[in-house]
DNA sequence: CTGAAAGCGCTAACAA
DNA sequence: TTGTTAGCGCTTTCAG
C-alpha cells in the first residue's frame, strides 16, 4: 500500500512494492527498532508475554512495511512442532467421494490452523509406502488413512507407532481410531421413507459383493420393517452387480415380485432400473417407487424423475477424522465413529 | 530388522525397535563414527563428494540401526529450497475433473521429487486468498492454479511476482503461462467420429453458455466439415443448457431436424437425449447416433448403448501444469500449452 | 515489558 | 576422502 524505502544497508532493493522475498524476523526486528523476540511474541500473539500496545503497533507497521512473511519451516525446526496433517487416499478422481472426504478434511484441518498433505495411491502399495514415508518426513502431526469406499482394510506396518485414524474404513481388531459412515441407520431410514409413502411391499435390491454397506444396508432394511411392525418377505430381496447393468438386469424380477417400491443398494444400480422402467413404457413413481443410495450427485439429482436416496456422509467423515486425531482418543470417543447417512427426498417416491 | 543396541549415552531408550522419534543426523553420524557432513552427502548421493564405499557401508547400516528419516523441515531450511508446489483448485469433489487434474499433477510433482500442497477454495475468493497465504508461507517453488471447466480467469493479485502456471484457465492477457484442453480438435474429433461412420447430417448440440468449449467445440465441427469437403447445415446446430434437461428438451426438434447423427456438447447433454429417445421407443445409434464430451466416466461408460465422446485431458494438464513450472518458460514453449482431447469410442454411433 | 542467546536438524563452503 | 564450522529463520527460556 504505502511505498517502501527499503533499508539503507539492502543494497539493490529490485522496486516499487513491498518484497517478500527473503524479509526475515530479523528484518522486521531491526526496523521496528525491537528484538527479534519480541516480534516473535506479537506474530504469535504469544500469551505469556505482555508486549506494549506501541511497540506491537511499531512491530506491525514495520511487518507491514516490509510485506513479512513468517517461514514456516523455521518456525516447525525451531518449534519441533507441524502444522501438517497427512492424508493417504486410495482414490482422488474416481468417485467424487473420495473428493469429499479430502474437501471435509482440509475444511477442518484449516479452521484449527492445520494443513492437509495429500497423497493419492491408487491402491498402489509402492505408492502407499512412499507416500507415507514422505508424510512422516515432514513430521506429521497425524495420518488420515482413508479408502473411498467404506471397507476393511489393513493399517500399513508403515504406520505403526504413529498416530493414526482411518476414515472410511476400519481395522479388523479395532487397533486404531476410525470414522465411518453408519450403514445401518442409512438402509433403515432409505427403507422408511418408502415405509412412510404408504408402501408395504416393497423390494430391496442389495450387492453382491460382500461388505459393510451389504450388511449395514439389509440390518436397515429389517430394522424399519421392525419397527413399523411389518415383516420381510424374503421373495423381495435380490442381489445384483451394484451397477448400472445390474439394476437393468434384475428389474424384470422385480416387476414380477408384485412389489410397489424398491430401495436400490445404490444410485446406480437405481439408474439402471429406471432404464428399463423406461423403456417398457413404466413410469417412477406411479408403477413403481425407487430410492437408492450415496446420492451420487450426478446422477441423482439429474435423473427423471429426481432420485430419492440416502447420502454418504463423505464430507463430514473427513472432518470427524481430523477432529478424531486432533483431539486424541478422549474419554467418550469410542474407537469407531459412525456418522449418519442423511435421506435426500427427490421425485421418486 | 536387527534387534538394535541403543547407543549407551541414551538413557531410558523404551524398547524393542527403531525408535525414528528425534533419531537425527548427529546421531548416525556418531553411531557410525563420521561428521555429519559425511552422512549428509550419503544420504543425499552427493556427487561433489566422494565418500568412500566402507564409510558409506557404516553410514547405510547406522541409518537402518537407527531408523533414521530426515528431517524436511531443517533440510528446506538449511538449502533455502522447498520441494513443495502449491495447487489452488476451485473444486475438488464436485466433478472429478478436478480431482484428475490434482492426481495428474500429484504424479508428475511426485516423480520429480516435490510434493504438491493443494487447497481448494470452491470459488471463494477469501479462501483462496488464505490458500495462497498458507503456500507462500510454505516456500512453495511456485503455484499452479487451476479451474474445474476451461475457462478465463483473473490471476489473483497475491500471485504477482511469483511463478504461476494456469491449469485449464487462461489469462486474458496471457500474463501467465497456462496449460488447456485443444477443444478446437476435440470438437472436430468428434465430428469426425460421426463422418468415418458415413453421416452426414449430423446436429451439433452446443451450449447456450459463453466459453472457450463453446467456441472451440464449434470451430472444431465445422473444421471437421470442411475437411471432408461437406458443408454444415445452420439448421442443424441448436443450442441447450448443458445437462440432461438441456438434452432432453432439445431432442425433439433435433428429430425433427431429419439428423442421423448428432454431437452433444457435453456428455450430460447426451443423457438427457437418451432419456428422451427411449420414451420413444427410438435406438441409438440405429434411429440416431449420438457422441457425446467430456467422458464423464459414470455416465458415458453406463449409458445404454455406451456412449461414444472425446476425453478431456485432466489427468495430462496436471501432468503439463507442474512440467511448465519445473521447466520454466523454456525456449520453445508458448505461453499456452494445448493439450488434445482424445476420442473414445463406444457403442453410440 | 523487552532483550540476549542457545539451539531446532541440516547443508555447504572451506579446511585438513 | 572426510571433518569443521557457520549459518538457515524462528522459538523460547532466562535475565534485566
Amino acid at each position: 500500500m504505502t511505498p517502501v524505502h527499503q533499508g539503507d544497508e539492502d543494497a539493490g532493493a529490485p522496486a516499487s512494492r513491498p518484497v517478500a522475498k527473503g524479509v526475515t524476523l530479523r528484518d522486521v526486528a531491526a526496523r521496528a527498532g525491537v528484538s527479534t523476540a519480541t516480534v516473535s511474541h506479537v506474530v504469535n500473539d504469544n500469551p505469556s508475554a505482555r508486549i506494549g500496545e506501541g511497540t506491537r503497533e511499531r512491530v506491525r507497521q514495520a511487518i507491514a512495511d516490509l510485506g513479512y512473511r513468517p517461514n514456516i519451516m523455521a518456525k516447525t525446526l525451531s518449534s519441533g512442532r507441524s502444522q501438517f496433517i497427512g492424508l493417504v487416499a486410495d482414490a482422488i478422481a474416481t468417485t467424487p467421494f473420495a473428493g469429499e472426504i479430502i474437501r471435509g478434511a482440509q475444511s477442518e484441518a484449516w479452521k484449527r490452523g492445520h494443513v492437509l498433505l495429500v497423497a493419492n495411491t491408487d491402491g498402489n502399495s509402492a505408492a502407499e509406502e512412499s507416500a507415507i514415508e514422505m508424510m512422516l518426513e515432514h513430521k506429521v502431526r497425524g495420518i488420515l488413512y482413508s479408502s473411498w469406499y467404506h471397507r476393511e482394510v489393513a493399517v500399513p506396518e508403515s504406520l505403526a507407532g504413529h498416530d493414526v485414524v482411518l476414515v472410511n474404513c476400519f481395522a479388523a481388531d479395532d487397533s486404531a481410531r476410525s470414522v465411518v459412515p453408519d450403514e445401518r441407520q442409512g438402509g433403515r431410514s432409505a427403507t422408511e421413507m418408502l415405509i412412510e409413502a404408504g408402501h408395504r411391499r416393497i423390494a430391496f435390491v442389495n450387492t453382491t459383493t460382500a461388505s459393510p454397506a451389504r450388511e449395514g444396508r439389509m440390518a436397515g432394511y429389517h430394522d424399519a420393517f421392525r419397527s413399523a411392525g411389518l415383516t420381510v418377505d424374503p421373495a423381495l430381496v435380490f442381489d445384483a452387480p451394484p451397477m448400472q447393468e445390474g439394476g437393468y438386469l434384475i428389474a424384470e424380477r422385480i416387476l414380477g415380485s408384485g412389489a410397489t417400491a424398491v430401495f436400490c443398494h445404490n444410485d446406480r444400480v437405481a439408474m439402471g432400473l429406471y432404464d428399463y422402467l423406461r423403456e417398457r413404457g413404466l413410469r417412477v413413481p406411479e408403477d413403481l417407487a425407487v430410492v437408492g443410495f450415496d446420492n451420487q450427485e450426478v446422477i441423482a439429482a439429474h435423473l427423471h424423475p429426481p432420485l430419492s436416496t440416502v447420502g454418504l456422509p463423505h464430507f463430514r467423515l473427513g472432518v470427524e477424522g481430523v477432529r478424531a486425531l486432533l483431539d486424541g482418543p478422549g474419554p467418550d470417543r469410542s474407537p469407531r465413529t459412525a456418522v449418519a447417512c442423511p435421506p435426500v427426498v427427490r421425485e421418486s417416491i
